[in-house]
DNA sequence: TATTGTTATACTCTATAACTATA
DNA sequence: TATAGTTATAGAGTATAACAATA
């Protein structure tokens, strides 16, 4: 996605757009790196990270996750397959299902997620103390200022 | 994908990570969402963006897009299917396939990405121009330290 | 009737292995 | 023999539509 044709006086702001866009592919790769070498797929770690610190239904797990009840499904089903989640009949209401981390799963995704926070610590480490700061900083401002658009919470 | 467990000495580390993670799949899930309307998956983005400044042969688009060479096949033959891409018989080695972007997936991966850029763009005008050069200028820092590990250059 | 979840079906995406054609 | 590409097959991931059980 390089500048290709800007025209002079917005290339500035176009190259901020690129290095950018170029960074989130690194970042967005790396995890993707690391949940592979643990035999997870993004939507497998995604779904991991949502249930750190929920039992969810399905249907609220569809909508955490944004995908269809029926993706959702067999999402579960593979998870549980592997032992990393179980479902859990609710008694408050004897149509849902709750799922929830097991032992196994949520091992897994602290040490995917623990892996993947070293590998962007590593990559920031070449920015002195005070440009990591000053990075944050306008990173956290962006956030904020975008914080009803960021739709799915990784890890939330 | 929060630094919950973080002892004091470095939170303020792990946030910066936190941040940046969360940035970065702001932006990755932005083009998912342009190419989504327009009918693209990532993969088939990546597909058109390589090929927009390249006619490479089948093998040279697996090495590309880090893909096994049957997997380029039944890529290309759905871009293909749409009128995305053609393939075209090598004359120097009569063996190889050179694949190369129709007028219709051109103005589309045009389009796309001009979309994503606006986005991007979007995002960061909530930045004061002397931030948002202060933005580039640490992003470009950090991308040029880990220019090798950047793996595939997305719009490359 | 409405909601929750599963199942049947179809398509994309991916890899491995076996194959054809050319070098 | 080695390389370029396709095809057969299998599995993950996704959505739509039809279904069963419960509310």
């Amino acid at each position: 996605m390089t500048a290709r044709s800007a025209p002079a006086s917005t290339r500035t702001e176009l190259n901020t757009t690129d290095g950018l866009a170029q960074l989130s592919f690194l970042i967005h790769g790396t995890l993707e790196r690391r949940a592979g070498e643990r035999g997870l797929s993004m939507i497998q770690t995604r779904l991991l990270g949502v249930l750190r610190d929920r039992t969810p239904s399905m249907n609220e797990l569809a909508k955490l996750l944004v995908l269809d009840k029926s993706s959702v499904s067999g999402l579960v089903d593979r998870a549980e397959r592997r032992g990393l989640v179980t479902r859990i009949r609710s008694t408050a209401d004897r149509r849902a299902v709750l799922v929830s981390l097991t032992d196994a799963g949520r091992s897994l995704v602290v040490s995917v997620s623990g892996r993947f926070e070293a590998d962007v610590a590593a990559i920031l480490a070449c920015l002195r103390p005070s440009d990591r700061q000053a990075l944050s900083r306008l990173v956290s401002q962006v956030l904020v200022a975008h914080a009803g658009e960021q739709g799915v919470d990784l890890f939330g």
